[in-house]
DNA sequence: GCTTGACCTATGTCTAAAACATAGGTTTAT
DNA sequence: ATAAACCTATGTTTTAGACATAGGTCAAGC
C-alpha cells in the first residue's frame, strides 16, 4: 500500500503518515528502484494503534516508548497505565485552565457589552482589557 | 529599573521580560555605555497591560496589534473586541476537546482498572489501548 | 514515444511562547 | 583583585505535524 492509500484508509494526510516514518514509528519497506514505501497490514494495524494512542493524549514521544517495549516482546501495559495516570493529571490540569480561561473570556464579553471604545491615554491603554483586569484582581 | 528588578515586581521571569523586549513589544531604554536595559514606569504599565492580556486568551501577535494601535493613537477598542470574539469561539472550542479527552482519559483509567496487563502478539500491541478504542468506536 | 497530471521521495522550514544554553561583558561587595 | 551576581545578544529547544521545494516516477491518452 503507497502513502496515500494507507492516509486514506485511515483519514490522516499523507504527511501524517510520512511523519511517522521519518521518526520510525512505522517502518515501510522501500523498494529499491524507484524509493516509494509500501505500507504491509501490520503497519496499517500498528498507525491504527498510533491514532488510538493519540486519541487517549499520549504523546508521539510516548507512543514511541510504548512501541518500543512492545517490539521487544514485553508487555507495555504497565507503562501505558502509569503514562496514562501522569497524563490525566496534567490533562486535569489543562482542562481546569481551560475552563477558567473560557470564563473569563465569557465574563469580559458581556462586561464590555455596555462599555464605549475609548481612545488611550497616557495611563490607559484598552480600558476594556485594564479595566476587566482590575476587577478579576479584586474578586480572586 | 533593570529587567531583574522590572520581571520580579510582576512575578514573571527575566527572560519573559527579555522575549517581549527582543519581539519590541517594550522598548526600555539602553545604556549607551554597559548596554543594560532600562525599564521606566511606563514600560512596566505596559507589561502589566499585556500580562492582562495573556490572561484573556490573546496571543502576542494579537497583543502587539493591539499595541500598535494604541501607540498610533487610535482607540483599539473595537480591534480587541473582535479579537476576544473570535477566540473565544477558538477557546470553547478547545474547551469541549479538553473535556472530551478528560473524559475518554477517565474512562480508560477506570476500564483498565480490571483488566490484566498482557504480552503483545501478531495482532495486538496492547490491549488496553487496542480494547479502548474499539470499545469507543462502537459508542460514539 | 511523448507529454501531462497525479503521484512519490527527501529535506528544510514554519508554527507559539517562552525556557534554556552559550559566551562573554559589567557591577558590586569583600 | 577577585568572585558572585548581574547583564547582553544570539541560537537552540520544545510539539506534531503542515507546507514548501526540488526533483524522480508512473499511468493515460495522443
Amino acid at each position: 500500500m503507497k502513502v496515500s492509500e494507507l492516509s486514506k484508509s485511515l483519514r490522516i494526510t499523507p504527511d501524517t503518515v510520512r511523519y511517522y516514518t521519518r521518526i520510525a514509528l512505522l517502518s515501510p519497506e522501500k523498494d529499491s528502484i524507484n524509493g516509494y514505501n509500501y505500507y504491509s497490514k501490520s503497519d496499517q494495524h500498528r498507525l491504527r494503534f498510533i491514532l488510538s494512542a493519540r486519541q487517549l493524549g499520549f504523546s508521539v514521544k510516548e507512543i514511541k516508548q510504548i512501541l518500543t517495549e512492545a517490539d521487544k516482546g514485553h508487555t507495555a501495559c504497565p507503562l501505558v497505565r502509569e503514562l496514562l495516570q501522569k497524563r490525566l493529571e496534567e490533562t486535569e490540569h489543562e482542562f481546569q485552565e481551560a475552563l477558567a480561561l473560557r470564563n473569563r473570556m465569557q465574563q469580559a464579553m458581556q462586561d464590555w457589552q455596555d462599555k464605549p471604545d475609548k481612545a488611550p491615554t497616557g495611563h490607559m491603554i484598552c480600558h476594556l482589557i485594564e479595566g476587566f483586569s482590575e476587577q478579576f484582581a479584586k474578586e480572586s
